[in-house]
DNA sequence: CTGAAAGCGCTTACAG
DNA sequence: CTGAAAGCGCTTACAG
């Protein structure tokens, strides 16, 4: 591959003159541009990044720290992000943790998770990225060692514990409130809910939102209609079946998932009760699955793409705020 | 952020016997080691990945291009990769070709195809990568440009039009046989096949594996039964409802994946013929959403893991070869 | 408008 | 076992 030392001997200028032209310079003669522009085309000349980038401050490189990259909503996020990325000449550099994977048990191990991340955020200091993206896996509370860089760093998909880091996540609370609206306005007023794992936080915003909107509309929120599960099929299933013991006159299903409202399905089916006519099933996330129940289920749709687009512009125009992205209401056959 | 030159200077040693440590040289004192290396904790010194890039002939970096991300199979092919690339230490760098997204239209422009693949491939080069990668979104013949590079290069879910090219594909053929093997050995002899669009590689290859198969069971292959489809639900619609009205006594339908599978359980159901027991039903790609149908859906499992593991290891290597993997038959029920 | 020179932070022979 | 020096391919003041 030839050199821009190389390259200047060719078209008999100096390398400052080629370096100059290549870096869209004015301070460079029209015709010396073109002959330069011609000979670097016929040559197929490619700037050495990693000169460019030990040379300059910037190296026009960001850096993904991905929790899991096969969880379902980081392909998307991704997408999202390096649409705008790409338009503005970034280069993305991926670090996969693994988390699903790998290291199963160090969600809730806090020194493990740490030495984790922050051998990943050095990892990206290493190769002088010029901003760190980290995209969780589901949301809770994450700290991370600021004071390790000074470089600009945005969090999506997750809350940072610290205050002087940007970050971008779903609305869960308002998300929920329009889901619980809208099986009100249908005239449902029994209404139970299959939550996910008691300490999540999407498990938390979402029920506070259903309060919210149940107050609202002066129904009694009874905690004796809330089962929690873990987010699973099966323990859709579960939980299904130990509301149907509580109670036989529950209006509406709000499962916190998909994939738990599929297991109530399950269960309603098998017992020949027929979702969206005996009971109004809906879900959230909008995973692919729900447009193939049957009925088709009624869900939120997660703006992915959107969230990775708003989280690549926080970290480009760099104003330091936490921004919620509402959900889409998704509306089909289940209720 | 410290450097080399200012942790040789606290240590009171060389650059270069700091850079010797830091390599894993033998020709260093024990005694100094100990000492440099309390230093470097200390410092919390990390190397800059584009100097020693710049200087040293490997980056220990490796080019993934994706056409796109977002396709369901790329992910768990990137996951693969990644878990023997961090084994060896690499990094990755992602670039996103977003095809499905933002190119829609260059499956079959091969030009603008070539411009886009090449471009990519410049840009890997420029950062100095040690090995490139190339993610297909699906099967098809791709021509590389090989001569504007020397460093390995490997291509999967696709195939090189190249011959000095190495890639690693799923097995369609083999695949195809053991499905129709499977209907065969459950005295299904009258089969109807989905399959996906006619010019594809996918549908090719499984289409000669069913015959096959069909042959060597002395079961006639008859073309009536073969319907092409656009691998989409509404296509496995349309197909269904084709082959319902060329013939009413069809056992079993092979479906080339499960999303046209899906679209012909909407059929069926509709027509009141239960899949698995009126007709059976196999399907293609073990998709989520196989599992979620009613009955649940026979299927092949891609192993995208290991196709992206054998992929990292062949690059690795760099034994010139064109790897195939078999699926794996996923038994459900509905046969 | 053009070029000579310093230097980014490393690695790598080579000398001692 | 240790260090002085060259150089990887660029960019960036600065001088002319």
């Amino acid at each position: 591959m030839i050199t821009l030392k190389e390259l200047a001997a060719r078209c008999n200028v100096s390398i400052a003159t080629v370096s100059n032209i290549l870096n869209g310079k004015s301070n460079v003669g029209e015709e010396t541009r073109q002959r330069v522009l011609q000979v670097i085309k016929e040559t197929g000349y490619r700037p050495n990044i990693m000169a460019r980038g030990l040379r300059a401050t910037k190296t026009k490189t960001i850096g993904l720290i991905v929790e899991d990259l096969t969880a379902f909503s980081s392909p998307w996020i991704i997408e999202g992000i390096m649409s705008i990325l790409e338009e503005k000449d970034y280069r993305v550099v991926l670090e996969n943790l693994r988390l699903y994977t790998k290291h199963v048990d160090c969600w809730d191990n806090k020194e493990k998770f740490s030495h984790i991340i922050n051998t990943a955020i050095n990892q990206m200091i290493s190769i002088k990225v010029d901003g760190i993206i980290y995209i969780a896996g589901h949301a809770r509370n994450i700290y991370i060692e600021t004071n390790q860089f000074n470089i600009p760093f945005v969090m999506t998909y997750a809350f940072p514990e610290n205050k002087d880091i940007q970050s971008v996540n779903i609305d869960d609370l308002t998300s929920a409130m329009q889901m619980t609206e809208t099986l009100i306005k249908n005239g449902k007023k029994k209404i139970a809910f299959i939550a996910g794992k008691e300490d999540n936080l999407h498990t938390q915003f979402r029920l506070q939102g259903c309060k919210k909107t149940l107050e609202k509309h002066n129904i009694a929120f009874n905690n004796d209609l809330v089962v929690y599960a873990d987010w699973e099929r099966d323990g859709g299933v579960e939980a299904t079946k130990k509301l149907l013991e509580k109670s036989n006159d529950i209006e509406a299903i709000f499962c916190f998932n998909d994939l738990m409202a599929a297991g109530c399905y399950d269960v309603l089916l098998e017992k020949n009760i027929t979702p969206g006519k005996d009971i109004s099933i809906v879900g959230f996330d909008n995973r692919m699955v729900s447009e193939y129940l049957k009925p088709s289920l009624t869900t939120m749709e997660i703006p992915l793409e959107q969230i990775g687009a708003e989280t690549a512009k926080m970290l480009l125009e760099g104003n330091l705020q936490n921004k919620l992205i509402p959900c889409k209401l998704i509306l089909r056959d289940s209720i």
